[in-house]
DNA sequence: ATACAACCTCCAGTTACTGTAGGAGCAAGC
DNA sequence: GCTTGCTCCTACAGTAACTGGAGGTTGTAT
C-alpha cells in the first residue's frame, strides 16, 4: 500500500543529499515553491520537487551562484517567455558552461 | 628601465580579476604566502604569485571549496611528499573533476 | 502510554568573501 | 615644496549561502 505518492522533507533531503535546513532556505528564497503541508503543518514534496532540487544542487556544485540558477529555473517554469529571451539567456549560460568545461579539462591535464 | 620586476597588490588584483581584500584574505588563510613588503609596508608580488592566485580563483569558480584547493597547493609546494600520497590525493580530485565535466556536459545538453 | 525520531520555527554561527572607515604613502602637476 | 588624488594599510562590519542548535510539537513503533 505504501505507494510513494509524496515525500517528507527528510526523504527529499536523503534523496538529493541536501541538508533539511537548506531545503527550507531554498523555499524561503523562492527557488523551491512553497511546499504543500499536512494538516499538522509538515511539508509534503513530489518527484518534481526532487528533480528541481537536484538541478539546483548540481548547479551549485558546479560553481553557479543562486541568482543564475534562479534565472534558469524561471526560464524553465515560465513557458510564456519569448523564445528570443530564452534563447539569449540560455546562450549566455551555455558559453559559461563551455568555459567551465574547458577550465576543468585544463585543470585535469595539469593534475595528470 | 621600468622592468616589471614586481607587482603591487592592485596590479595583482587587476591581472587576476580578484578583489584586493580577497588577496589579503587568502594571505591570512595561508593560500598565498606572506607577501614581501616595501620599506613602507606595502605588499610586493611576483609572477609566481599571480599564477598561484589564478589557480585558486579558477578552482573556486569551478565549485571547489578552499580546503581542497589548499590541499592541491600543498601537494604542488611540498616536493617532499611521498609519491603515493600525491598520487592518492590527485586521483580523488581527478575523479571529482571528471564527475564535474560529465555534469556540465549533461547540463549543457539539457539547455540545448 | 510512552519513547523517540522527525518535524516545526526561529535564531546564532560559519565560510568565503566584499565594502567601508580612518589614516598613511607615493607620483604628478603646479 | 606643496597639494591633489589615487593606492595602499589595518580593522571591522555586512552579505551570500548555508549549517547547526534550542525549544517545542507530531507521528509511529513498541
Amino acid at each position: 500500500m505504501a505507494e510513494a505518492a509524496h515525500l517528507a522533507i527528510g526523504d527529499l533531503a536523503r534523496l538529493t543529499g541536501t541538508n533539511v535546513n537548506t531545503i527550507r532556505f531554498y523555499e524561503e528564497g523562492g527557488l523551491l515553491p512553497q511546499a504543500e503541508r499536512t494538516a499538522s503543518g509538515r511539508r509534503i514534496y513530489r518527484d518534481a520537487d526532487a528533480k528541481r532540487l537536484a538541478f539546483i544542487r548540481q548547479s551549485r556544485n558546479l560553481g553557479f551562484a543562486l541568482d543564475p540558477v534562479r534565472e534558469l529555473l524561471t526560464l524553465a517554469d515560465d513557458a510564456n517567455q519569448s523564445c528570443e529571451a530564452v534563447d539569449r539567456i540560455a546562450r549566455v549560460h551555455l558559453a559559461e558552461i563551455d568555459r567551465k568545461i574547458a577550465d576543468l579539462s585544463a585543470l585535469r591535464a595539469e593534475l595528470d
